[in-house]
DNA sequence: GCCAACGTTGGC
DNA sequence: GCCAACGTTGGC
């Protein structure tokens, strides 16, 4: 119904470090992408992250249904082995590869297996909580892009971009200070917007930036807490007692320090969790029926 | 249905 | 390795 006519554009994330889970190994980095050629993306346990993933369509599909073109175009981040020693870390994560969807969603059935990693008791065969995709490899970045360039122009005030990376013009810089990996980084599957696509792609293939000075230390300045602390003295917040706080984690003992900045920091988180919560919610409901939608009364 | 607490992630 | 951010759970 939507008669979209251009590509849609992901940024996933890859697990480059080795965690063992249940004994095993969950470990899946580009090398090992790069490898086995087409892959699925099993894993993912997020409510966010696989409503994107249920978007995402095979060029196949795509065209042959061509009401529905939403060619999903993977960007995959991943993490550099080797150089976190040195104090290197901070340009060892990036973008290093491109990838395409294979198989469109399907339900992810990892999560039934008791004895895998991904084991989720919640998520049944007859209705399965979970999905996946399978994506193909594409090729390498010729030029690894490191989270740390994007943060480092994110960050920047200018609007345009430092001389080296002139080919980005405005609407590139724009588009990275939007970007998802940048605002909100923890997401492990992001919309890519065209403009952000055609800023990487550019990075990727034209480099430049060696002579930049990536390295994080530039943060002085307080965030940019203020703003948001005006934003969070709201009514809500007022009529809020302030019940003492129940320590009952597992080492009762352990004692932590909320004191200082309980003020304005517990409002913030408040408010903060509201609206992530109501935003999962909405995620949540996005595969019902319009009609089952509901604001709240 | 709301919110505090928990556990995990990820940047540094 | 530490700590802030934040998604999810569970008690009420």
């Amino acid at each position: 119904m939507d008669g979209e006519t251009t590509p849609k554009y992901w940024l996933l994330k890859a697990e480059p470090d080795s965690r063992v889970v249940k004994g095993k190994d969950v470990k899946f980095s580009v090398d090992d992408f790069e490898t086995v050629g087409t892959s699925p993306w099993e894993g993912v346990r997020n409510f966010e992250a696989r409503n994107l993933m249920k978007e995402m369509q095979p060029k196949e599909k795509a065209q042959k249904h061509c009401s529905i073109t939403r060619i999903a175009r993977i960007q995959v981040y991943d993490r550099l082995a080797g150089a976190s020693d040195e104090g290197l870390t901070f340009c060892t994560q990036g973008i290093a590869a491109f990838a395409e969807v294979a198989k469109a969603a399907y339900p992810d059935h990892t999560a039934w297996d008791s004895e895998h990693p991904y084991f989720d008791a919640k998520s049944k065969q007859e209705d399965p909580k979970w999905f996946m995709v399978d994506l193909a490899f594409v090729s390498r970045t010729k030029h690894f892009v490191p989270l740390a360039l994007l943060r480092y122009i994110a960050d920047s005030s200018a609007d345009s971009p430092p001389e080296e990376l002139d080919y980005l013009g405005e609407a590139g810089v724009a588009a990275i200070k939007n970007m998802d990996l940048v605002t909100r980084g923890r997401l492990s599957i992001q919309r890519v917007s065209p403009d952000a696509w055609d800023a990487i792609e550019q990075l990727a293939d034209n480099g430049g930036w060696d002579e930049l000075d990536l390295s994080p230390k530039k943060k002085t300045t307080a965030k940019k807490a203020p703003a948001e602390r005006t934003i969070s003295a709201h009514p809500r917040a007022a009529k809020q007692k302030p019940k003492p706080r129940k320590k009952k984690a597992k080492g009762s003992d352990s004692e932590d320090d909320f004191d200082e900045d309980d003020e304005w920091s517990e409002e913030e988180v408040i408010s903060k969790t509201t609206s992530s919560r109501r935003k999962r919610k909405a995620e949540d409901y996005q595969e019902l029926p319009a009609t089952r939608r509901r604001t709240k009364a």
